[in-house]
DNA sequence: AATACCAGTTACAAAAAGGATACTATGAAG
DNA sequence: CTTCATAGTATCCTTTTTGTAACTGGTATT
């Protein structure tokens, strides 16, 4: 299966405009957490361990997230002089770009679970 | 990393809302194929065969990402009645209560391909 | 010096996802 | 009988993702 990295010039029929876009947006925020991370950063800013410990996600994978929610201008990080140095993550303007996203995906899980759980119970 | 499968009585500082929220949804049409395989159909019922080349994905993957989608009740099969036999797969009503995630993504993808052009260019 | 906290990194293993190819089974057309 | 089209399945392999555990390096506390 090739990539889809038919900016310009690509076959409508083929690679329609929205299956384009969908996976541009599964290439930045795609994959188990990295809107996790983002909706857990709409609380305000922290720390790599508080991070860590709300997402309940390891260090060696938090790191790699952080580093690619970074390099896409969605997380800025900031050391800051404590001692211990802390780091602290939080989101940039252009994040909240994905607000639409994350509360559609938020009312649809929450929603989701409601009716699985009626047609449970 | 535990399973988020803290359906009720979950602390909330540790498994917040959102977070579950999200991870639900996740659950149900995360990874690489399923929302733009959902987006496909929206435009209309489909053949295994029309999805496969539409989204450029191998009859492996298609028919456990369909099975899947099937389970959860989002897609419809439908064995027709034709020689050879075809078969159709289209959404169901419920697969419309994702109309929002799906719009909200192909809109930020759009948006997002358009900025980084334009940062590029 | 021993211990502990912070922010990661390294090395390794396991699991999940993805892909290529070939194959089944059915039925029609030539 | 051969070829083609349908909808998958089976097998094998590679790549990607995820996870565990240990470890570095810096600073502070006891």
């Amino acid at each position: 299966m090739k990539k889809h990295n038919c900016i310009v010039g690509d076959d409508e029929s083929v690679c329609p405009k929205v299956k384009l876009s969908i996976q541009d947006t599964l290439d930045v925020v795609g994959g188990k957490w990295k809107l996790v991370l983002i909706s857990i950063l709409r609380d305000g800013k922290k720390r790599f361990r508080e991070l860590s410990r709300e997402a309940d996600i390891s260090p060696r994978i938090l790191s790699k997230e952080l580093q690619e929610l970074e390099m896409n201008g969605l997380v800025t990080r900031t050391v800051c002089d404590t001692r211990p140095v802390t780091v602290e993550y939080a989101l940039t303007p252009y994040s909240d770009t994905l607000s639409e996203v994350i509360i559609a995906m938020h009312k649809w899980g929450h929603e989701h679970r409601r009716k699985v759980m009626e047609h449970a119970g």
